[in-house]
DNA sequence: CTTTGTATAATTGTATACAATTATACATTT
DNA sequence: AAATGTATAATTGTATACAATTATACAAAG
């Protein structure tokens, strides 16, 4: 659904401003014109228009008939939430996964593992960047392997969410190490077919990816 | 956010269209013409296509650029996995609601199963319709007293699928009493700030209310 | 000085025009 | 007859024009 984002007007100028509201740069509150948002772009009302009705649909943005669109932005509590609630999606997900994964996609997922391993091992060139791209790997495939489209719909959404917001918070030290080590375990449980402890593992993982972020400022 | 959906002529198409999506109308895989929906609501392409573009948004419509918008639609899986979805989450939100729920709701929630028990009773005049408007009301009270906007707005989201997807299926017997009666006990259960039995419940509540679909029919 | 009314400007809502892309029909070639 | 190329039509993407609504400035009244 969202591959094709990057080609019009419209997903280029809806990716910008869900990266701006959500990193911050436009505030809460504020009032996103569709001329001036349109110039800044480069672009025509009509792109501009359709990308602040999604962002609506979103949440990231607030329309008052008539009179304009609004930044609602997300806080610290926001992202809060959506990692508890992301806990659960996460842990229910990984059951799914343990009774409909293909041999494919665990292959995928050592893959992944090992990858991750590997990056987070040559601690230069920009390591962060490739480990998290990898983080994001795994778990769609995970989704994937939930076979279940509308929980991958909804889980994709948070991963977005909290991976934009995320930047703005500064997850410290060996984390991407013990990250990948609770990936594997959550792989070993489903492998051995304990939906149960893959459930539980899951659920631990999300909660300790939250508590590593350290959230000071107020708003994300 | 969507009080205001009626109002413009693009939002009474978005509507129009997702309740033609759920209920059936618009077959899958359907293809969406912006100027043929257009002549069919008597309003021009602009408002369509930005409806469509936040059905795409939802997972509802499948848009291929300088192609067309195509119906996705949900299967019976989806609406299951829907509603194991928001057993977990309207578990979750009983969780929040006990710690942070305010007297006005509470009065609020006890006034609603009041009225359901009263509307139950006299089996007349579209009583079905009126115990729906009210078990609505009931979630709804429910989700703002989780104080969480982002779980408010995910299990909104859900709601509304799943009335619109039910109004397909049959709902048997004197499920509605028992429907009451759940709600009763878990309003009873954030009373006494019991908030592990009030997930339980919660959680329960959603399956029974699964379990009571009849979902013979493979496109819902 | 504050309030209220009104004219003006600014902004959004919708429709339409034009450009770019894709689908279709049909002739041509093999 | 099947495959291919090309012209035409249909559809979407974007920009712009116009209408409706809302905001702003400022004068007049109290």
């Amino acid at each position: 659904m969202e591959e094709y984002e990057d080609r019009s007007l419209r997903g280029r100028v809806f990716v910008k401003l869900r990266e701006n509201i959500l990193s911050g740069v436009y505030k809460e509150n504020e009032e996103l014109r569709e001329l001036t948002i349109g110039e800044e772009l480069g672009v025509s009302r009509t792109p501009v228009r359709e990308a602040l009705r999604q962002l609506e649909l979103e949440g990231l943005v607030r329309i008052i008939p008539n009179k304009g669109a609004y930044v609602v932005g997300i806080s610290q509590k926001d992202v809060k939430d959506i990692y508890k609630i992301r806990s659960m999606l996460e842990g229910l997900c990984a059951r799914w996964a343990t009774e409909k994964i293909s041999e494919e996609q665990v292959t995928e997922l050592e893959e992944i593992i090992l990858l991750s391993k590997f990056h987070v091992g040559k601690q230069r060139e920009a390591p962060a960047e490739q480990v998290s791209v990898l983080d994001g790997r795994f778990h769609k495939v995970l989704y994937e392997a939930s076979d279940s489209r509308i929980l991958e719909h909804v889980l994709s959404d948070f991963h977005k969410y909290v991976k934009l917001a995320r930047k703005m918070s500064v997850g410290s030290g060996d984390r991407a190490e013990k990250s990948i080590e609770e990936h594997k375990e959550i792989l070993e449980a489903i492998k051995s077919h304990d939906a149960d402890k893959a459930e539980r593992l899951a659920n631990r993982h999300i909660m300790n990816v939250m508590a590593n972020l350290h959230m000071d400022s107020d708003n994300i």
